[in-house]
DNA sequence: AATACGAACAATGTATGCATTAATCAGCGT
DNA sequence: ACGCTGATTAATGCATACATTGTTCGTATT
């Protein structure tokens, strides 16, 4: 869950990590709203250094801004998660191609060993939360050690977006299996120096993931979620 | 060339655009300073909304804000462009694949069809700023109607990322002959409702794209052009 | 009673003021 | 002559002020 924000403690920074942070987390929950003068009152600065940090969660896709009505959590519909995890396995398999393509470094693969043995270990216990740590973790790691800059970037923040819905959901769900499996594949195939590999089963991967997610979605719509609004 | 941006005639909004316009279109070259009170005099308005308009800028990663120095125009090494590249491909290779998969109405068709006839023309008249335009508008459509909105949205910054190569380098550039036969071939693809054909083939055009981008950077790099500060 | 009109209120968008702080430059010492 | 130190300058980050404008509430009219 480490934010790789810089460490430039400015007002407007810290707003915007609060926020972001409360948002990804489903502390602040899809349609939630705020007026600036509230969030400038809760987060003790003054409106300024406020909307600056609005303006980046917008334009990042976190909140959306009306000109009367203040601040609003951006909405999580069955779509817009189908849509973000789309968007994020397929920018996943550009990353796990890359991975392949360049030589890892011993270091890094023992990172994806340790995150991969959490998950297992997450498994067994039977514990959601420590088995979402540990994905999280694992993704960010493919992601961030690809090696395309502009790609990480981008992913981190899909990454992001993909993990409000864990929050606001993963009561709901059981942690897959297949995706250990999956994962360990990936990166023995990444230690190989296989791209073709790398890529083929992250594909399949992919696809399992998002027939999954269909399968979750449909569940959710029918119990009618509170936490999902209908966009 | 289109943005589609909202007619929010706000000063920080029409700053925003006139900027990021200045910059993508390469009148604003990498590596560009300028400070605050410049830009609020140049644009005829106070720093706030300027502020407010680079802040976004940096969000999406056109400009470097540091602290003393003002903005910078976010620099385009070779490896910039490479990695841009790539990640616009992925998204697009998704993209043509989500155009097959849903039904395209006639209108979308006869677009992507005027765009590939507008490339054939510009290329037999040997015209390439028509081409570049022609090109980019094929790519937009194809972004713009693959139906996932988070795609869209990203991959529409991409998009003009690419198109900052573009305008930098135009001159040193034939147009390739080859873009416009898979291009044609995708938009069949799609029109029958074959995304496996639909990925296979943009999936070979991206490999020939990147492929041809590395000679044509390594033959950049070699000339030194000015434009394209080594990152 | 319901609707329409108007007045008060409040949030935003923008301008401006101010303290902080980094960069530049002059002057001094070696 | 070169490097270091201190003072000046000015850009930023933030707070605040203000005009605009949409919203809401109350009142009056049909």
């Amino acid at each position: 869950m480490v934010d790789g924000a810089q460490d430039r403690s400015t007002q407007a920074d810290q707003a915007f990590r609060r926020l972001k942070d409360a948002i990804v987390r489903g502390e602040m929950k899809p349609g939630m709203q705020a007026l600036e003068p509230e969030l400038a009152l809760r987060l003790g600065m003054s409106r300024t250094p406020v909307r600056e940090a609005l303006i980046r969660l917008e334009q990042e896709g976190f909140v959306e801004l009306t000109p009367r009505r203040g601040m609003r959590v951006a909405a999580l519909s069955p779509r817009d998660i189908r849509e973000i995890t789309e968007v994020l396995a397929c920018l996943e398999v550009e990353a796990a191609e890359r991975l392949a393509l360049r030589r890892c470094t011993a270091g890094e693969l023992a990172q994806f060993d340790a995150a991969i043995a959490a998950m297992d270990a997450a498994l067994e216990a039977k514990d959601p939360e420590r088995w979402n740590e540990a994905d999280y973790r694992f993704h960010a790691l493919l992601i961030e050690s690809c090696g395309n800059r502009h790609l990480v970037e981008t992913a981190k923040q899909y990454l992001e977006k993909a993990h409000r819905f864990r929050a606001l959901t993963s009561v709901h769900r059981a942690p897959p299996v297949y995706s250990n499996v999956n994962h360990a594949a990936v990166v023995e195939a990444i230690r190989r120096g296989d791209p073709q590999s790398a890529v083929d089963i992250h594909r399949a991967h992919k696809r399992r993931w998002l027939r999954e997610l269909d399968d979750i979605l449909r569940h959710l719509q029918s119990s009618d979620d509170p936490a999902i609004p209908h966009g």
